[in-house]
DNA sequence: CAGTGGCCCTGAGCGC
DNA sequence: TGCGCTCAGGGCCACT
C-alpha cells in the first residue's frame, strides 16, 4: 500500500512527537519480512532521533543510553562524525504506523510494539509485508545494503528531466515498469505511477528507452507533482493506511485513472482501461496518452 | 546484465 | 450462508 507519500505523511506525523523521546521496550510480536537482528532488551534505553525517510523506507536513529547519558543531542550524531544505530523500517503493502498516547490493547496486526515515554508506536501490519531491522548506522550494515541502489529523491533537488533521461536510456522494458522499478527515482508505487503517466500523456506500455528529451521533462515534472498532490491530500486510503493520528488520507478521491478502467476520462471521456504490466494492473487513457 | 517470475503473507470481494 | 478463487498499494532474489 504505502508508497512515497504515505511513508511521508506518516513521518510528518511522528518527527516531532518522537524526536526525543526514550525507548522502554521494544515489543516483536509475530515476524515480519526479515528478522529485527538484535535482541530487543539491547534496544531499551535507547534515545530517538529524528526521523528520516529514504524511498518508502523510514530511518529511526537510535542513540544508544550512554550516548544519550553523556548529552549527546538528537541530530547532533553527524555532527559528531560517528555513524548511529537505528531501526530500518519498511511498511511494505500494508503497514501503518501509529502512535497513541494512551495504552490500548494490542489488535492481532499490531506486530511491533514501541513503549516509549511518550506512547507506544505500533506498527500494524496485516500482510506481514513489512519490515524492521536493526542496523549499526544507516550507511553502514543491513540498512546500507537495503538502500544501495535505490534511485533519486523525486522531491529533491537531484531530481530532474536529465536525470530521468539517463536512467532511462537504452532500456527496453515498459516506462511504467521502469519507473515502478525504483533504481531511476524512488518511490513511485503502482498508484503514482499510473497518475503520473497519464498526467505526462504517456502510454504506459511505452518502451522506456524511446522517451526524449520533451516527454522526460513532462514525466518528472509529473511524477513531482502527483507525489506533492498525495502528500498535501495526506495519502492514499485505498484499504487499510492511516496516518500517525490514525487518519484517512484523500488523494484517492482525486486519482484520474487509478481503479477507473471502464469508466470515462475526466479530460476526454474516452472509456478508461486496465491492463496487466509485470504481474501488476496499469490504468491509463487510450485517448490522452500516446506511445 | 537487463528482464522475468516466484515468493513472502492475510483479507476482501465476487461468482457460484 | 459458505466455499473457493482472484486480486491487492512492495521488493528481494534466483534464474534466463
Amino acid at each position: 500500500m504505502p508508497e512515497l507519500p504515505e511513508v511521508e505523511v506518516t513521518r510528518l506525523g511522528l518527527v516531532e512527537p518522537l524526536e526525543g523521546a526514550h525507548l522502554l521496550a521494544l515489543h516483536m510480536g509475530k515476524p515480519l519480512r526479515w528478522p529485527l537482528g538484535i535482541a530487543p532488551q539491547a534496544l531499551a534505553g535507547a534515545c530517538i532521533g529524528r526521523l528520516q525517510r529514504r524511498g518508502k523506507y523510514l530511518w529511526m536513529p537510535l542513540l544508544p543510553r550512554r550516548a544519550a547519558v553523556d548529552g549527546a543531542r538528537p541530530g547532533s550524531e553527524a555532527a559528531a562524525g560517528q555513524e548511529t544505530p537505528g531501526l530500518l523500517i519498511h511498511l511494505g503493502m500494508s503497514g501503518s504506523l501509529r502512535l497513541e498516547a494512551q495504552p490500548t490493547p494490542a489488535g492481532v496486526h499490531d506486530h511491533v510494539q514501541w513503549q516509549t515515554d511518550r506512547g507506544w508506536l505500533r506498527l500494524h501490519d496485516p500482510r506481514r509485508f513489512g519490515a524492521v531491522v536493526w542496523s549499526p548506522g544507516r550507511d553502514v550494515g543491513p540498512a546500507a545494503r537495503l538502500l544501495a541502489g535505490l534511485g533519486v529523491e523525486p522531491l529533491g533537488p537531484d531530481f530532474d528531466a536529465a536525470v530521468l533521461r539517463r536512467g532511462l536510456q537504452g532500456r527496453r522494458v515498459s516506462i511504467k515498469q521502469a519507473l515502478l522499478a525504483g533504481d531511476v527515482v524512488v518511490g513511485v508505487g503502482n498508484i503514482y505511477c499510473s497518475e503520473a503517466l497519464f498526467e505526462a500523456g504517456i502510454d504506459p506500455r511505452t518502451p522506456a528507452g524511446r522517451l526524449g528529451p520533451q516527454r522526460c521533462a513532462r514525466l518528472a515534472e509529473a511524477v513531482r507533482d502527483v507525489l506533492q498532490r498525495a502528500v498535501q491530500a495526506g495519502g492514499s486510503t485505498l484499504r487499510d493506511f492511516r496516518d500517525a493520528q490514525g487518519h484517512d488520507g484523500s488523494f484517492q478521491l482525486q486519482a484520474r485513472v487509478y481503479g477507473r478502467d471502464g469508466q470515462p476520462c475526466r479530460r476526454c471521456g474516452a472509456t478508461l482501461r486496465r491492463i496487466v504490466q509485470g504481474q501488476r494492473a496499469s490504468y491509463f487513457c487510450p485517448g490522452c496518452q500516446h506511445r
